[in-house]
DNA sequence: CGGCGTCTGTGCGGCACCGTACGCCGGGAC
DNA sequence: GTCCCGGCGTACGGTGCCGCACAGACGCCG
C-alpha cells in the first residue's frame, strides 16, 4: 500500500524513486519546528509522510497568516524548481510525524537527471499556486466559521487521523482572527455535533458535516490537485 | 534603450530574444478583453510591452479579487512552464496597450530549448507566488487606503504613465470591496493632493506620498522582484 | 493536595466595512 | 437643447471582527 508514502514519490517511475529514497532520509518533525525563514536559504526538501507543514506569509517580516498546507500529498521546497535557493515564506511545522528529508543540493542534482521528479514538482507547484491565490480570496470573503471548518478538512487530510493536537490560540494564528473568534467558531461547530475539543485536542466527529459547514474553498482546491496529481 | 520592451525579454541573451521575436507578433490589448479563464487552455504567451494585466481569482468560478498584476516586468503564461496547459486564474487586460503573443506550443517548444528562458520565467514565477502570497496577507490586514495607494503604485509601475483609465467601480472589484469603500479612500487621497481623478481618469500627482501612504505590501513585493530580476 | 500555568469561555465598547438606496453632475447621443 | 446614462458623493442601520480584560476549568507537578 502507498498509504505510509508520500503521495508525490509515489507518481515517480520506480527507477527514480528509488533513487531519490537513496539520496533521502528518515526525520521526524515535531510541532512548532520552523523549517524555513523567508529570504534565506534552504538546505533540505522535505516530503512528509505523517507530518504536516504550514506554509505561512509575513509582513514586515512577521509570520501572520497561513497561505498554504503542506502533507503527504505535497512537499516543501519547490522554490529550488525554480532554481532560488531561498525560501519564499515562512515554513512551520503543524503536526509532528515522519518526513523524508534530502539535502537542497542533491536534490537538484536529481532535479536536473529526472524529467519525473521535475514534472511531478512542477504540477504540484501549479496547484500550490492555485491554493495562495484561493487562500487570498477566502480569507478576504468567508467568514471565520466556514474557515475553520476548512482548515480543519485541510489538516484531517494531511495527517491522516481524526485527531490531532491544536490549540485554539494556534488556530486564531492560522487564519489570522482573534483566538475568541475561534472559541465562538469551534463551540459552534461542536454544538452541531461535527468536531470535539478539549485543551489542545480537535476531533472530527462528522467529516460529511464539517464538509457542508466549510466554505467552498476546500473542494475547489481538491479539484485542482486531482486534476493534477491524481 | 529598453524602455520600449518587455523586462523578461531583455534578460535573454541575444540569440534566444531574437528566436523569441521570431515567434511573436505584436497585438494591441484593450481594457476589458479577457485573456484566460481558470481551467480553460491558453492559446497564447503574452508579454506586454504598455498594457498590463490582471490576475483575479475566483470563487464557485466568479472572478471576485484581484491577486497579482502583469505589465511590462512580467508575462502571462507562467503555467506552460509548469507544464500545464490550462490558466490557474481569471485574467483581464486592464491597461490597454500592446504586448508580444506567442503561441502556447511555439512557447513551450521555445521552453525546451532555451535554458535562458526556463530560468527567467522560473524566476518570474517565484516572484509571482510571493506575489499572491503578499495579496493574501495584505486582503486581510490592510484596510482599504493604503492597498488602494499600494495598487495604484503597481498600476502606475506597469502602465508606465501617471494617468490611467479606471473607475472606481472597477478598483472596488479588484480590491474586493464596495464602490463606496473606493471613493471614501480616494477622495482621502485626493484631499491630500496624491492623487486627483475625474470621470474614470486617475492621476497620480505625488508619487512619493503615495509609496508612504501605501502599506508594506508595495515595497516588499518590489525587493523580490529586485533581486530576483534586476 | 495545593499551586500554577495553560487552555478555554464571556463581556464590552469600538471600528471598518457591508448592503442598500438616493441624489447629483458631466458628457455624449439625438 | 434635452435626454439619458455612466461615474461619483452621501447617508444609514447592520454585522463581523477587533482589542482588551477577566474569570473559570483542567491537568501537571511538586
Amino acid at each position: 500500500m502507498a498509504t505510509s508514502e508520500n503521495h508525490l514519490i509515489t507518481l515517480l517511475p520506480r527507477r527514480d524513486r528509488s533513487r531519490l529514497r537513496g539520496l533521502s532520509e528518515s526525520v521526524a518533525l515535531t510541532l512548532g519546528d520552523v523549517l524555513a525563514e523567508p529570504g534565506q536559504r534552504t538546505r533540505y526538501v522535505y516530503f512528509p509522510v505523517d507530518a504536516f507543514i504550514s506554509l505561512v506569509t509575513g509582513i514586515g517580516g512577521k509570520p501572520v497568516l497561513e497561505v498554504g498546507m503542506v502533507g503527504r500529498e505535497g512537499m516543501f521546497g519547490v522554490h529550488l524548481l525554480l532554481g532560488v535557493p531561498v525560501a519564499p515564506m515562512h515554513a512551520l511545522v503543524q503536526g509532528s510525524g515522519t518526513a523524508l528529508r534530502i539535502g537542497a543540493v542533491s536534490f537538484s542534482r536529481e532535479l536536473a537527471r529526472s524529467k519525473s521528479l521535475r514534472d511531478v514538482g512542477h504540477r504540484y507547484l501549479y496547484v500550490l499556486m492555485t491554493q495562495l491565490a484561493t487562500s487570498a480570496a477566502c480569507t478576504r470573503f468567508h467568514n471565520v466559521g466556514p474557515r475553520l471548518a476548512r482548515w480543519l478538512l485541510m489538516s484531517q487530510d494531511r495527517a491522516h487521523a481524526n485527531t490531532f493536537r491544536i490549540t485554539q490560540e494556534f488556530l486564531a494564528y492560522m487564519l489570522g482572527v482573534r483566538r475568541v473568534g475561534i472559541t465562538a467558531a469551534a463551540s459552534q461547530l461542536q454544538r452541531r455535533g461535527l468536531i470535539h475539543y478539549r485543551r489542545g485536542n480537535i476531533t472530527v466527529r462528522n467529516r460529511a458535516g464539517l464538509e457542508a459547514a466549510a466554505c467552498s474553498c476546500y473542494a475547489a482546491d481538491s479539484e485542482v490537485y486531482r486534476q493534477q496529481l491524481v
